[in-house]
DNA sequence: GATGAATGAGGGTTCATTCAT
DNA sequence: AATGAATGAACCCTCATTCAT
């Protein structure tokens, strides 16, 4: 039971133009002010409509910040994967992989700010967040990852590891890249990539030294 | 010119210890119920005075805030500095250091959760995250962190890597605890620091294989 | 000018057939959900329709409201008044109203809940409830009432007492049923009418004893 | 766990009387203006403070519209009890019922109104009034009168007929009592009351007629 | 005749902050 | 040093109403 439609059910056009542009102010709001100053208000101001017609399109808040984070998901998944599918053995998936996320967040440094903010801020009752075990982020921003780790290690082209421990220490290193890019304006971003690259490739244990 | 002390500007012993409690009480709250329903009439509830009180202590929100900051980072720096100081060669200050943050997550979740929750949520007037380039924040943090991994070059022990990516990647694998530590409640938090301790070794091309 | 019809003023088939059937999803909706929580909205979605869609048949919700009243009104009237005229002499008028009045709001609860509901919720500018000197209340629901107390009295089969004090002791009685069914939710409505025969028998002091 | 003091958690002076002051401004409004229309705002308004400031008085609405609750019933008993007591035998005392409720309801009609008024919108979930089974309302309201009903029984003085449905007609007919007066202006309260005492001294088959 | 979209006023509620005492 | 009381802005949300299509 979404939004309020009635009778058809169906998406209007107009409708889901809005919803799409509500979620993309949203998405800017919380990229730009933070997610607590991203109130409704400000979202509606930004989409140039009233606070109230938000709730024509969307049942209450929380549904609102459920799109914009399927949004940014999808947004990242449409970024990465093909990216990686593109390569063809787990060392260059590995590396595709680091890559793609890295560029990915320079091109659109909102969306990983905003999975980020997202993933801190919903918290259920009692404060604890909500969305860290939430199953869509599970499939689409971990499994992946963790595919290729396994299939590396299988291959022998990776050493030995716990595949949980490195993926953590990958997903970490790369979702705290948006706030290092704030506290050093200064840093190289493609640079720093290949640095990537090259500390995953040594903590992987990948045998063959990559050659391009 | 911080709270609103008089003229004199020397804070009193019962200023000083209201001041403790207050901080610590705001630790706790935040730890517990989340940064955003740690009100100050809750952290005021929880020290047994009253909402008005917390203002003849504090000038406002962010400076108590503030004071949470220092407190935990400081903290955090107490528990892991003397453990990397009693090592000797930087491969073993590296280890320490792994070891102490993540036993000391361990030991008091309640000091990085705090940190990060402040990280996450304190953001200024244009709701960019300001503590990020926080100058303690650096210092206490960081450097020792960057010092460690370039005394291992200079030494030979450590292969050649940019100090400010290594730093960064392990900064933000060990700011990622608390919430994979959410994420994945299974999580053998011994192995994993193990884990951590050989992918680093690895990772910064550690010569001779740890013997101890 | 009531709603929006246009000069001509005539009703179209189709409009009135809506506007029975809204009328008619409003006492559900209100007996069901309560007045304040019918809202146009939810009155709409009953009837298969958009919110908007109301404002072509009615002017505004109080032409809404006011269309239940009036059918609500009438139907109990065609409910009661039958069975009264059925009756011959005032006596066992009086005897039919009661019984009525019990039986239809045992039948269909909704009509007399929602002309509490409406009696009670329905206020002019002042907050004033605004239906209770309405001209047709008091021709359909308490003329009758009052005529056959009347003449009762002239006819000697009552004694003596206030036509008015009377009638309205009688409608109190009858009106307060709806909530007295739902606070004592074992009440035996079968016995309880009949007491109420009895009550306002000698309540009226009526001379022969009924003997059927 | 009422309002939100802390550390001490009794009343103070001014709260008491700010809590009364607020209590009395509902119940102003509530009777002027209706349960609906009687919104914090207007209630603040009639007490001269804001909205918020309600809030540190009463934890929500719902406390607030309780103690009104509370108010009313306690009101009403106190002028009703004491004068239902001075009388000796169950006839005088239902004369005294009668009389004390109608003064009553002469001399402060809001109490009544708002009784009613909460009574019927005071609704749960899914729009059934709570407050009707309300067990202070049982005890303070209806039980005494059903008390008077079967000693009066009990000592012969009355006749024949169920308590139950005697006290519904008896508080059906009372509690009518203001919407009627709005009804027909020109009611002449002192016979209307006298014809009353008379109409349930017949009702219930007082045997020796009043002698005063 | 009806829809889908939007408005705008108002609702209850939370909370940092102020201030007289 | 601290309290109790209040403010006022902002929050999310509901709803009758309007109107272009």
């Amino acid at each position: 039971m979404r939004s309020k439609k009635q009778p058809s059910g169906e998406r209007t056009f107009v409708d889901v133009a809005r919803r799409a542009q509500l979620v993309q102010c949203a998405i800017d709001a919380i990229a730009e002010i933070g997610f607590e100053h991203a109130s409704l208000a400000e979202i509606a101001r930004r989409a140039g409509i009233t606070k109230g017609a938000i709730f024509y399109h969307f049942a209450n808040r929380d549904e609102l910040i459920e799109a914009v984070f399927t949004e940014v998901i999808t947004a990242g998944s449409n970024y990465i994967l093909p990216r990686v599918q593109a390569a063809t053995t787990p060392t260059e998936q590995l590396h595709a992989y680091i890559r793609a996320f890295v560029d990915g967040a320079t091109a659109d440094p909102r969306v990983i700010t905003v999975l980020l903010a997202i993933g801190q801020h919903l918290t259920d009752d009692k404060g604890l967040p909500k969305l860290l075990k939430d199953a869509t982020l599970q499939e689409m921003a971990i499994a992946p990852m963790e595919d290729i780790l396994r299939r590396g290690q299988e291959s022998g082209e990776f050493g030995e590891f716990s595949v949980r421990s490195m993926a953590l220490t990958l997903r970490g290193t790369l979702e705290s890249l948006p706030s290092h890019v704030i506290a050093y304006p200064d840093l190289e971003l493609d640079a720093h990539r290949e640095q990537l690259v090259e500390i995953f490739d040594r903590a992987c244990g990948v045998r063959k030294p990559k050659r391009r």
